[in-house]
DNA sequence: TTATCATTCTATTATTCGATAGAATGATTG
DNA sequence: CAATCATTCTATCGAATAATAGAATGATAA
């Protein structure tokens, strides 16, 4: 075995821990902020014994640390770069394989390219903000959005949308966003707000990404 | 399983492709340029066989594909961002993984950060370039030569340096390169042509890198 | 100190994955 | 059309991985 070769299966054992459904999951929700283990078990639907052991293979490959707080353990991705590593996968899936766009289509039926619904992107939010124009809206739950979001955002979570409505312009264009591509909170509100009359989109990525782009957060 | 399961599920594909020692030396080989089948079992020493596998795995996955020339099917990746990926990869591995560390230190054993000898950085290239100050040196095969390098680079294959020393300028300084931030072709070139008096030192990243930049090849 | 709680560790079992050898395919050459 | 060549496909076996349940750890609170 050469050393190449150690580097490569070293390399793969990175590969490897982003190469199960379970642990892509946990790893979105850490990119939104730490958490113990019993959080991450129940977004991601699994027992705390399982969680904890896809947990031990990430922290093994580099993927996320964990410190004590109290007498639970709070995880976190180690680093930045994991999101985006994270997104580039998404970019590279969502090109080359046909069962992503058919999935996609699936979770965000109306939004296809012609549609005047099509997300907001980042460049163009940055702009609306920039000119003061839009409103930005996180539909996150409370927790998730103290840890960090992104400036200016008013936090109404999706469950409690209907009795928070006073907190929203009618006159301007609202910009809603979640926890990242493939969260349906945002796309879910952008859907019940226009129903009621305002005008709003939602913005094509999440706080994850934003924050790891470098960019200002609250 | 929801609609987000199933694209957690297929983002773990893509992972899960890259979750093998043989198969990132595969994409590696592939970052040269396309490549037959047997080439590439070659250089990653498996069986034709193992490898065309491996193959269709990768190509399940979205990363490679092929077309036909002749008898032969020439491989090659999907995308450009797929080296962008690979160096994401190596970078989170290399500053969470210890083991990374102690790997590297064994390839490049005098590369010391301290050190004078220490990688040349894009940049620092860019600008050795623009200024007209270096000369860079392929040092990969000629076929991998011919399918693309960077500009003005000559070539001379590593084994057969001490024949071509002609072409090299004694009182500038050399600029090494190979297949990627692990190859050690160029690190061994430098060592050996630094003994013989000149320049030398290596580039950090290989041509696969510079041409995912978008930066100029010929 | 004991009890409690969050989490990890340790089997166990079922499933998936990787390597190998040999047969099958399918394009090219004589 | 037969022969050759590059590659893929199929079947098999051994190795690695994932889920589960239950025991063990180790910090805090009573």
């Amino acid at each position: 075995m050469t050393v190449q070769q150690s580097l490569q299966d070293t390399l793969a054992q990175v590969g490897r821990a982003l190469g199960h459904g379970h642990r892509l999951a946990l790893l979105e929700r850490l990119a939104q902020g730490e958490a113990p283990v019993e959080t991450l078990a129940s977004t991601a639907s699994l027992t705390v014994g399982n969680a904890s052991q896809h947990l031990q293979h990430l922290r093994r490959a580099g993927l996320v640390t964990a410190r004590r707080s109290g007498k639970q353990r709070l995880y976190r991705l180690t680093d930045e770069r994991i999101i985006r590593l994270l997104g580039l996968l998404r970019q590279v899936a969502e090109t080359n394989l046909a069962e992503m766009e058919r999935l996609l289509s699936q979770l965000f039926p109306e939004e296809d390219p012609q549609s005047a619904l099509k997300p907001v992107t980042r460049d163009e939010l940055l702009a609306g903000l920039s000119g003061g124009e839009v409103t930005v809206l996180d539909v996150r739950p409370e927790k998730e959005y103290l840890a960090g979001h992104l400036p200016e955002a008013i936090n109404i979570p999706l469950d409690r949308l209907e009795g928070m409505l006073g907190r929203l312009p009618r006159d301007r264009e609202i910009v809603a966003y979640c926890r990242g591509p493939y969260c349906v909170l945002s796309h879910e509100a952008a859907q019940r707000l226009r129903q009621l009359g305002y005008r709003v989109r939602r913005f094509e990525e999440g706080y994850p990404e934003w924050k790891a782009t470098g960019l200002p957060v609250a």
